[in-house]
DNA sequence: CTAGAGTGTTCTGTAAACAGAACGCCGCAT
DNA sequence: ATGCGGCGTTCTGTTTACAGAACACTCTAG
């Protein structure tokens, strides 16, 4: 393949998930190598982004790490906007001429908010309540949210979720920007 | 067309996974190898299960396929069934007392059709339509679909998805069902 | 019966992922 | 100070995943 080396491309991400990971737990990079049963040198380059690992490899560290392979990837479970108690999760970008539509799942912890600034024009939003309860606020209009409740609205203006003060929410969230994104 | 009912023994591997999507979106082994700009002799043992490809690989690989890499996993959240020009990628199960709500991708090819029996009573859907267009059929309506359209209806009475016949359909499907799933 | 354009496979040389050794660095003994 | 055991990085030779070519095969056209 002709690909550029590129010291932050796509496996630097699971390079820098997986060193946060061993962290975490307190191991060593010499001892996470010998449970996952790989060179040590490997690992290092692995972790530092500096080498493009086959499924085998990546298989051999999840395991000992405890952690099922998908949740090193960046694709579904790694996107994670760190506000407290809110995780987003970016399931699928869909280019299309002329628009690009996202889908996220949004999970905010109990009396969590996010807030957003407006969006370009002619930016939509739609949300599907999975679970929990809470509000979203937009266009100085505050609706309620429970479970299997649908919003849409314009996001060309300043809008927010929150969750209930003792549940949690969990939504999807679909985003369609006439304009492709950069 | 293409018509729907289970995924496949879920034993297969990456491999097998990936030439299940590839041949659900009728692609020929050459074409989605261009696609993802590899050679398709990789492509191809990869498929067969005789190579243990790169991180790389797997993405280039999963993104012309439209799903996200966690999904050819084997240890998945995130499993796909697939099937003649249908693609349909679970992407998240809530179960709460009471309801469990279940989030999937669906991606039909032009002409493909998902024909689902009446479920249980109580069961609602709802489809936000990411791009493409086609039609719902549910209690002898008949909706058409736009991208950013939203659909709403009980599921407790035999329901259809098609793509239009020369677009493709895809959407994200929202599932409640008030008692649990087995 | 070719000829051609498709398919998926197997082959070939190159680039790189791999295991493991060698290395430099730091803390803590004595 | 001089070890010594730990750490993570860099080096070295072997293995192998890779791109692309060559291949065998199946259609369809003429």
């Amino acid at each position: 393949m002709a690909r550029v080396v590129e010291p932050s491309g796509s496996g630097a991400g699971v390079g820098a998930r997986i060193r946060a990971l061993r962290e975490a737990r307190g191991l060593s990079l010499s001892a996470l190598a010998a449970q996952a049963g790989i060179g040590k040198g490997s690992l290092s380059e692995l972790e530092t982004g500096r080498r493009n690992p086959t499924l085998d490899t990546l298989y051999a560290v999840a395991a000992p790490l405890g952690v099922p392979l998908a949740a090193l990837l960046d694709d579904h479970d790694g996107a994670v906007l760190a506000h407290h108690g809110m995780v987003t999760t970016r399931v699928r970008v869909v280019r299309e001429p002329g628009r690009t539509t996202e889908v996220y799942l949004i999970r905010l912890a109990p009396g969590a908010e996010r807030v957003s600034p407006a969006h370009s024009r002619g930016v939509e939003e739609q949300l599907v309540v999975l679970g929990g309860a809470g509000v979203v606020e937009y266009g100085g209009r505050t609706v309620a949210l429970g479970p299997g409740d649908h919003v849409r609205f314009a996001a060309d203006q300043p809008h927010a979720y929150r969750a209930g003060p003792d549940t949690e929410l969990e939504a999807v969230n679909v985003i369609v920007t006439p304009v492709p994104l950069g």
